[in-house]
DNA sequence: GTCAAGATTAGT
DNA sequence: CTAATCTTGACG
């Protein structure tokens, strides 16, 4: 059902089926009586203690506490002094799976996420994981929060995607041959809302 | 306490 | 290509 809003369910299976799965889902944020929505085209699978290029890699830690908790829920973390990313944590409490957020087409609330980004052109909003977050104002408060409330930050089912799903290594990553090689960044081919 | 590195971005 | 910017986690 188009608008559903994502049951843990959807979550509790390994975060390389989540990730690809999430390309056309909806990701909805509640903000001062406004509803600022995007389509996800871009995601990229982060395994636990045995991928090099995790923050769950050398076991749980005071931050990324909330990749080691229940599915469904965000792992919102700060990187690089300026920018936060949003995950959302797959599998099963204590495994440290999550998918990252990396770039959505900007559909709802179009105007306000302009407000909050100085004005950016459309196609420069969202297309990538620091910048959707400054536009649906996404921050550390929302680290742990549950996204199967469908209140203040949730996702939702949408329509298949026409465009076809394509996979590649994940960007900006450090770790090991394997971690670097593995084609774990899922992406809409031809969309131009896909970072660069 | 100290220090290096970081799942990025904007600007030259 | 490089600077910005500051939190985190490892080490001692």
């Amino acid at each position: 059902m188009t608008g559903a809003v994502l049951p843990q369910a959807f979550y509790a299976r390994s975060a390389l089926e989540v990730a690809p799965t999430l390309l056309g889902c909806l990701l909805v944020r509640r903000l001062a009586g406004h509803r600022l929505a995007g389509r996800i085209v871009e995601t990229e699978a982060y395994l636990g203690t045995e991928d090099a290029a995790s923050h769950a890699y050398r076991g749980p830690t005071p931050r990324n506490r909330a990749m080691f908790g229940p599915p469904g829920h965000a792992y919102v973390y700060f990187i690089y002094g300026n920018h936060f990313c949003l995950n959302v944590v797959t599998g099963v409490i204590g495994d440290g799976q999550a998918v990252l957020i990396r770039a959505i087409e900007p559909l709802e609330g179009i105007p306000v996420m302009q407000a909050r980004r100085r004005r950016t052109a459309v196609t420069e909003l969202t297309n990538g994981p620091g910048k959707l977050c400054q536009a649906l104002a996404i921050d550390r408060r929302l680290d742990g929060h549950d996204l199967t409330l469908g209140e203040v930050l949730w996702l939702e089912m949408g329509s298949p995607p026409t465009e076809p799903i394509r996979s590649g290594p994940r960007v900006g990553v450090r770790g090991d041959e394997a971690a670097l090689a593995a084609p774990w960044r899922f992406y809409l081919a031809g969309n131009r809302f896909v970072s660069r």
